[in-house]
DNA sequence: ATAGGTCATTGTTCAAA
DNA sequence: TTTGAACAATGACCTAT
């Protein structure tokens, strides 16, 4: 990789392209700029280049243009470092605006770029590079956030101190947690103790669960489903009239929610593999009732 | 269909995904291309696409069926872009294995197709990509690198550092393998052309294969096994009562091998299941009975 | 024409400040 | 919380058959 055309620099840019003006996109057609690989040698009338390294032979790296740094590449439209190519980044992925303590004249350089958040980002954009370039995010963020450890520490909020003066309705929020974490109920009340027996035994792969079993099962969820709501705080002063509207509506909801919190199976595959499975003999059309049932379930699930 | 008061318009549609949307966006086009609602049922051979804007008559250019972007010619079956081509040969190559964050309905667009894998690579299955046309890599000019080491156990006299000079039976050894690769069936001549589709958008979550699919895939399997026999070095030599007798006791492990590198469904639950999912309506006697038989298929498995 | 490969430039992650 | 070194993913361009 020898990069013949290193003389790169800021008036390179506001030469070659012309479309480093920056906020004038007309957005003409599909820009998709970025990635496109760029022919070197872009101008070869550049008889002034000007900060050109003079020994290609020795040194074939190229200083970021904002900070000095070792630059690690072009980001974003010009050589930088990876420190201004991920704070450029951050600043337009988040649209931050950020504010000079001085006159907005900072220098900018290696040591001393992190001393004014303005005037590196302004500088980022005098050197050139394009904000357009940002690409959103790819991955979402995992909300897996409800990790046992968070609720704890929101739960033991009476030993920091800092919090427990909130209230809602006349009563202390972490005395609503409490009620909410009793109203949970606890693993093994759900399903009868054989029931649940039988779910380990078929998670492990020994055997698999019965139609009867199933029936059960989502019965058993759903009463406890039920008897769940009964303890939320303030449900019960609802009319009864409300409470069976909310229920109405949010039932599969909850239905779902409670059977992923129990591992119960809720896709296809299993729930039809349980027809397979039955020990004792069944007439042919229960079993393809069962089905039709199970496809029904499963409409449920996919508009969830 | 419930789902009545989220209220979700158009440009919250992201946000409600999961993934917010931190700012304005900074494209400046404000494209709304992922209302586009896609269609595209399981038939590849769909030569218009539902992206064209009314002027493919002069164009003759393409658009990637994936998600609109030039495409770049036909890759692996269908036409996509170059983006789409690298990310389904890397995901059947290394057989990555993604996760929708969402409800495995995200939109694919030129602009969101980073924002899922899951849906992507789906889209890729549904749109017709063939995962057998992605080759195993570059194959060497002369032979690949089986390791003679096992062979070289059996055949002896394995001097260390070449290879070539090993006969077996008066036949060099390199010259066996090559009648082994030979004898090795093309990807898409085991099964027919539909049934090979049916198989990946079985693997892709997106439909299920009926009961007569799999039966036929199954007795294909079977006489491609024969078929490979017949091209074993030395075994159209052998009388054909050993021939026969080999086949017999053999068949059902070199059944579940061919099976396992065709990525044909074992298990029991998808088996099963695709008595669920019939369309047509059946006899409740033959899907009892096919379920049958595919407790009695999974007995010989279990027993290998 | 359509396989495969390359690698600059994007993305994300996560200790450390 | 912000920073930035390290690693992974993407896709425009290229070669081979
Ligand atoms: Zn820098
Ligand atoms: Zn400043
Ligand atoms: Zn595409
Ligand atoms: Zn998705």
């Amino acid at each position: 990789m020898v990069h013949s055309g290193l003389g790169v620099s800021e008036n390179m840019a506001m030469v070659s392209g012309g479309w480093g003006n920056p906020n004038g996109d007309t957005n003409g057609l599909g820009d998709k700029a970025y990635l496109k690989r760029e022919d070197e040698d872009g101008s070869p009338q550049a008889g002034s280049s000007d900060v050109d390294v003079g020994d290609e032979d020795k040194a074939c790296v190229v200083d970021c243009v904002v900070c000095g740094d070792k630059s690690s590449g072009k980001h974003y439209g010009v050589f930088t470092c990876e420190g201004c190519k991920s704070f450029f980044k951050r600043s337009i992925r988040r649209n931050l605006n950020y504010s000079c303590r001085s006159n907005r004249e900072c220098q900018i350089d290696q040591h001393h770029r992190n001393q004014c958040q303005y005037c590196r980002l302004k500088k980022c954009f005098r050197v050139g590079m394009r904000k357009e370039a940002v690409q959103r995010g790819r991955i979402p963020p995992s909300h897996s956030g409800i990790s046992p450890n968070s609720l704890s520490g929101v739960v033991g909020a009476a030993g920091p101190g800092h919090i427990g003066a909130d209230y809602f309705n006349g009563q202390p929020v972490s005395e609503l947690i409490s009620q909410l974490l009793r109203a949970e109920p606890y693993p093994n009340s759900r399903y009868g103790a054989p029931y649940s027996q039988q779910m380990q035994a078929s998670a492990s792969g020994a055997s698999v669960m019965g139609i009867d079993s199933i029936c059960e099962l989502a019965a058993r969820l759903l009463f406890s489903t039920i008897e769940w709501a009964r303890n939320i705080p303030y449900f019960p002063e609802l009319p009864v009239s409300e409470q069976v509207a909310l229920l109405r509506l949010s039932w599969s909801e909850l239905f779902i929610l409670n059977a992923a919190q129990s591992a119960l199976p809720l896709h296809m595959a299993p729930l039809l593999a349980a027809a397979g499975f039955h020990s004792s003999p069944m007439s042919a059309e229960r079993v393809v009732s069962f089905m039709d049932q199970v496809r029904v379930f499963q409409d449920q699930v996919d508009k969830l």
